[in-house]
DNA sequence: ACTATTAATGCATACTAATGCGATGCCCCG
DNA sequence: CGGGGCATCGCATTAGTATGCATTAATAGT
């Protein structure tokens, strides 16, 4: 029932939440005394579905409660995200500064580290404006035109 | 030898933020591209030492450096986190790039504003990079060596 | 009420990760 | 040199997780 999948899930959130669990049948075990039966099969679906982070160190593996996961447009391709969000490109020595949308900066400048040029040596992004810097003026010249390129294409 | 394990840390975290990683085999192949040959026993060890989580979702597990837990940044000395979060170090001209591993650039900088030194005009970071301006060419260089000196310290 | 459809599970098993143990390479001290 | 103490790593094996398939429920449509 899909009720008590909803509460199962929350109470196993609580559990991690509380202890320290090493596994999904010592999950089993916490659960069981709570009056849920069910096996390591559905645990492994729960704990993909919650997303919950199994983390090792040297003092043995935890379960935790993960961030939430929220995968947001932080994975989208750069060609897939630039035409909409650019504005402008502009740059001075090895340095090249872009302008975007409000807000625009983020998932462009996640989306260009994703890429790891070696003409770019980093990223440095904040609301709405991006600061590359590149290895030297030609290879500014080259990701700028690549990424006017990028930007120009309608989707 | 402790040098090239070291290494390989670094390696493992950077393709962990680069690509989405789904298996210690996985990373393997990977590793074996970049010129590392070990086997699936080792990654796990790594992958403990490092603390890198396991995170499943609908769409595929994965690795994800977590925040590497125990420091809560803010009044940690420079040699203290750096060997935790350092990636890769670069610059042009006076400046310098830091890459760090995800959320590792705010107490980077902030472990570097407090040492003021006179060879960096100032730090700017976001999430995983910080960029420095240093006051010349040399400066830079002396920053550069010293950071990797740090950074090359074993914990 | 009957059948189709979708969800949720268990079972058995494939897949992946962790680890005991021994081999190897260093480094250092006597 | 030679041996002890350490750290790292591979191999073989065990521990633990994910998943294909079949079953059982709950739900909806006619």
């Amino acid at each position: 029932m899909t009720v008590s999948k909803r509460e199962r899930q929350h109470a196993i959130l609580e559990l991690i939440g509380t202890r320290e669990i090493a596994s999904q049948e010592e999950l089993r075990q916490l659960l069981l005394k709570k009056g849920w039966d069910v096996t390591q099969s559905t645990l492994s679906r729960d704990l993909r579905d919650l997303r919950v982070a199994r983390v090792p160190s040297p003092q043995g593996t935890r379960y935790v409660a993960g961030d939430s996961g929220a995968d947001d447009g932080s994975r989208a391709p750069l060609a897939g995200i630039l035409p909409q969000l650019f504005l402008s490109l502009d740059g001075v020595g090895p340095m090249l500064v872009l302008k975007t949308v409000i807000g625009g900066a983020q998932p462009v400048a996640s989306a260009l580290d994703r890429e790891a040029s070696s003409d770019i040596l980093g990223t440095i992004a904040g609301d709405d404006t991006i600061l590359m810097i590149c290895r030297s003026e030609q290879a500014r010249e080259r990701v700028a035109r690549r990424l006017s390129t990028l930007a120009k294409r309608p989707r």
